[in-house]
DNA sequence: GTAACTGCAAAATATTTGCATCCTT
DNA sequence: AAGGATGCAAATATTTTGCAGTTAC
């Protein structure tokens, strides 16, 4: 399917680049100007579909979206965890330093995961 | 806050029991008699908060209720992940294999992932 | 007896979809 | 011109909540 390159795309990918962290619909949605709820939504599942973007599900149960400057692109299975600051609310990829160790015979496929704490910024300033 | 021992109570625990996976509202809908569907929420929800059960996302966003035999009781931060295999469904805990290697200064606090792949007794048997 | 539990209905929240119209290519 | 994109409204799905009646302790 071919994408078009409108105004309200080129809004969302804006909003998301204006920001380290996964954004929520409602966030992107304050964000930019007068675009449909439907249409946002729209807009990021295509992004997703085109590996674009990575869609998270929080812990919280709501869909959170990311550009993800560290992963290589079309890589929308994204096999590796996210940590998000419960300070600053940064989330960030965690490609390398993930290492997970299974049981013997365990073959995992995909990982999808959250890590919630404090980054490095934040966990250095004394609270 | 007092529990008290009622049927429904009974009936939600037993249907948890009678499984290794993680369950899902409505699965656990389907395995009691005519318990409401507000009722086994409130009953799941005060499972969690007393640390019977762990509270996980899926994939999906929704909510998935396990109990977590290999697990200390009262530990529902749940800091570990779960495995989720992809052939025969089944859910488990991985509290001793999964070490996460963080970038230097982050500290984490509570872990809610989920890894799909392939159990032992699946991954051998030949596709 | 009292505080917790339950069912019912309704609300709240998040996301998707049908459809007529608009706009990019 | 054609087909993807949009806005609007309504549908869907999941989970929570208010309330009045019930039950366990």
């Amino acid at each position: 399917m071919k994408r078009r390159n409108t105004v309200s795309r080129q809004e969302v990918l804006a909003a998301l680049q204006s920001s380290d962290r996964a954004l929520s619909h409602d966030m992107i949605q304050s964000e930019v100007s007068g675009i449909d709820r439907a249409t946002i939504y729209r807009i990021l599942n295509r992004f997703s579909e085109d590996g674009l973007v990575h869609k998270i599900i929080g812990d919280d149960g709501k869909q959170y979206f990311a550009l993800c400057v560290n992963c290589e692109k079309g890589h929308h299975h994204h096999n590796h965890f996210h940590f998000r600051c419960r300070s600053c609310g940064k989330v960030e990829c965690l490609r390398e330093e993930v290492r997970v160790h299974l049981p013997p015979g365990y073959i995992p496929e995909a990982f999808n995961g959250v890590i919630t704490g404090q980054c490095g910024a934040c966990s250095s300033i004394p609270a």
